[in-house]
DNA sequence: CTGAAAGCGCTTACAG
DNA sequence: CTGAAAGCGCTTACAG
């Protein structure tokens, strides 16, 4: 295969101008078909292979978006983040998009020090996904490069952000209990950690509210401290009869707290998770949770930072990305 | 912030020359240190960014990286690919490189159709992450860009190859074990599956032999049947004092086997895992496990694709890895 | 339908 | 130490 076929040598080849090659190749209008035709073989034989950094430098246009993210993602709640960027990977590339990904470390997070991808131009938009500080997010407001920042949100920011739908998908989960005949309904999580856990909580509570079922505090468990600290379980004196959990991974832990009680899950008590990560189907028994899907968000996210970048369309927007429930054995249908 | 501000534009605030400014920017040699003060200090204010694309049709280098790897890497083995990976793009930045990444379908692999970013020349050099078909690798081959592969080799290739020393690691293991006190120790996981799994059998075995402890079939189990798929472990009639499990999935499920048979770990068997995946750590107890540098893997596959770009260099060469024991508690020292 | 001309924003010799 | 010239490989009007 020779090297550093351009345009020009196949115009030679075949005694046209490069302009008619640009245009066949590119899918233009305004060569015959034949000729089109023709310019394509001779293309594929010659080993031809398009220089994007020259066609970038004529329409101002990458083709590749960047992903920013951070170290915490890649990590702790490692699945769900992976699964993101795995389904953005290959919406970008229907798209005939490349995309770059930049880990930003603390540190860089902290100094507000914007990716060399953004400082050198090398992508047409880009996507956070992740929380990422306020003042991050204002630093690259300022760059007024289109951006999108996914999972997660500021209320006074005036972003367009994809986000998971956490009020209704934990409103259904506990409907979904309800529906299977479950009266006392616990909640395990810390509702002053994040934002996404108030959500859950409260679509909780609504289901409740819906069905006039009184809570008790009793039924509010912790799995971690205001620190976030994984703390060991405190089981109330009397048990209900279901569990809603801020996470999988909250879930996986209580199971674990009342097989060693001696209770049985979910023969004495069942259990939902949520985001259908590992801890899932590793637990004994499975884990039904609530998915999110992960496809949409790629979906979306690839779709609205198209939009910015071809449009340059400054109004904001907020989508809501579903979320579906996984039958596995933690739940059981009361008599 | 002014969009677009090109060399051009500073060179004439300045009354030079965009060839001074060029050389100025770029650490070059061939202006005084206080002109370059200045034009550094002017691009700043003007909110100069570099075109990358510009850079990269005159340098034919895009100062960009591919990353392929499939579906299957993402999903499965999931955390370690991903730490690979993660380590990837916080070493490339270091060398202020930046990382397209690509993952690859089933129908991609099969049908040898090479990502976008190698045809269109986007990256400068490719790591190919996890096993990928030999088919496909002649295909990169063909295409003459440098490439190294991750993880994973080909005894009949003659290409870069970053990887672990399963053979050496699991050697290790058991000889930690061995140092415990142990002398009946079996072995977890199907040899039939993959080449690593036999290296780690063998290094395991080695040990064995340098102690002159003989091994029984008996303590050989499978974790998965022929195909790949998970099985239920059948434990012997008479149980070793020790296991080295092929990995840490392995080692969470004989550790459930074990527990449910009422043995005790680590008190009546001690195992030892590999990987140091989510696994060893929700286990209880906790897997001491073999942990594979990722952080070395990365560091070596960025320095020697960055050798291979600049030097054209033709010689393959054959990286080995290092790991290390990762103590937690699921092995007992005997009296 | 086809082509001649200009230009995107850089860097690389080379000349002064 | 500084600058004038050429060129990387495309695409975009515009002219014929």
């Amino acid at each position: 295969m020779k090297k550093n076929v351009t345009l020009q040598d196949i115009a030679e080849e075949l005694g046209v101008t490069k302009v008619t090659v640009s245009k066949a190749l590119s899918g233009k209008e305004g060569v015959s078909e034949d000729l089109r035709k023709k310019i394509i073989k001779t293309a594929e034989e010659m080993g031809y292979m398009m220089n994007s950094s020259a066609k970038a430098l004529k329409t101002h246009r990458t083709g590749n978006i960047g992903i920013i993210t951070t170290e915490l993602f890649l990590e702790e709640d490692e699945s769900f983040y992976t699964k993101i960027c795995k389904n953005i990977y290959l919406e970008a590339n229907k798209h005939m998009l490349d995309v770059i990904v930049t880990v930003l470390t603390k540190k860089e997070e902290k100094s507000l020090e914007l990716p060399q991808m953004c400082k050198e131009r090398k992508v047409d938009g880009i996507l956070l996904v992740g929380q990422i500080s306020i003042e991050y997010i204002l630093a690259l407001k300022k760059f007024e490069i289109p951006f999108v920042i996914v999972d997660f949100y500021y209320k006074e920011l005036e972003v367009d952000c994809i986000l998971t739908d956490n009020y209704f998908a934990s409103y259904s989960a506990t409907s979904y209990l309800i529906e299977k005949g479950h009266k006392e309904i616990g909640f395990c999580g810390n509702i002053k950690l994040t934002s996404s856990i108030q959500d859950r909580y409260l679509g909780y509570i609504k289901a409740l509210m819906e069905h006039s079922i009184s809570t008790s505090n009793d039924y509010l468990i912790l799995d971690r401290n205001d620190k976030g600290e994984i703390i060991d379980i405190v089981l109330p004196e009397k048990l209900p009869t279901a569990y809603v959990c801020n996470c999988d991974r909250a879930a996986y832990e209580l199971i674990k707290k009342l097989t060693s009680a001696k209770y049985s899950v979910p023969d004495d008590c069942s259990i939902i998770g949520f985001d259908d990560v590992q801890h899932s189907i590793i637990s004994t028994p499975k884990i039904t949770t609530i998915r999110v899907k992960t496809e949409d968000i790629a979906k979306y996210s690839i779709s609205r930072i198209i939009e910015k970048i071809t449009k340059q369309d400054s109004e904001f927007k907020r989508i809501v990305v579903d979320t579906e429930i996984i039958e596995r054995d933690s739940v059981r249908k009361m008599i």
